[in-house]
DNA sequence: CTTGACCTGTGTGTTGCTCATAGGTTCTAC
DNA sequence: GTAGAACCTATGAGCAACACACAGGTCAAG
């Protein structure tokens, strides 16, 4: 029985990590009725393993605790998981699309700057480097 | 004197919105004594519609703070601006890349599994699609 | 005055941890 | 056997940028 730094260490980790999955219950510890600590088996570190491999597939939590649930039924989980993965890829996708499309902001905004002065302090305006941005492509009526 | 819900009509965002950055200062309305509702005028609409497109250039709620109360000084905010975006493209591309690099293993996940049956319930494991991922290539960055 | 539609401020939830805090445990020195 | 240091623990709070739930306020129509 380990307590969890030692959990933390055998899956690279850190306590908190550990200390996290188990207050969402996704870590069933018993507790040392000494002192309240936390006690976990060689199971624990097999759940953490998995854990740790089903995020660094994209797995939420919330979704690991529905494939680790669906273990203690009859039907496998194998479904679910291939379901879940399909959903997941486009959000995946229209994430980096949409990074890519501020990052493209980010390096047009950018260039324009470097041959626009810094504007002096105005009462009227804050900075004319975020104001004068996308004037001519964006249509305000105001 | 418009009030929240014509305030974020007027700036095509959410009445939540407007509500959150009052919240946290950005926005300053004055209270009507009577019934405590927020009341903003046209300089507040500016404000507003400049957090929008900071917002859209990647800068957060705090840098906006910054750039803003930089306004009060002497010396122009953009500079800051210019070095907070200078500080900020590295992490978005960071962010790209981490994502894709998730996508990646996404991808070759899905494909692997094309191949593989759903596992049956077993005690001794969850889900073989995961916990059978990436077996041979786990110790690679070394 | 009442109905109803719409609006309000505030508290809480989201995600996956990480940090701060106060305190318990264990190891060493003597 | 005991004082102190080093290390560990559980728990609550914090982060980013809002979205949502809730009870109640406001305002026009009748």
């Amino acid at each position: 029985m380990m307590k969890v730094s030692e959990l933390a260490k055998q899956a690279e980790v850190t306590a908190d990590t550990v200390r996290h999955y188990s207050r969402v219950g996704l870590l069933k510890p018993v507790r040392n009725p000494g002192n309240g600590y936390q006690l976990y088996d060689a199971t624990a570190l097999k759940h953490l393993r998995f854990i740790i491999k089903a995020r660094l597939l994209g797995f939420s939590l919330q979704d690991i605790e529905i494939i680790v649930h669906h273990k203690h039924r009859e039907t496998s989980p194998c479904s679910t998981v291939r379901s879940l993965m399909a959903s997941h890829l486009p959000k995946v996708r229209g994430q980096i699309a949409e990074l890519q499309e501020q990052l493209t902001r980010m390096e047009q905004a950018m260039l324009a700057w470097e041959e626009m002065p810094d504007g002096e302090p105005d009462d009227d305006a804050i900075c004319p480097l975020i104001e004068h941005w996308n004037n001519q492509e964006e249509h305000n009526h105001g």
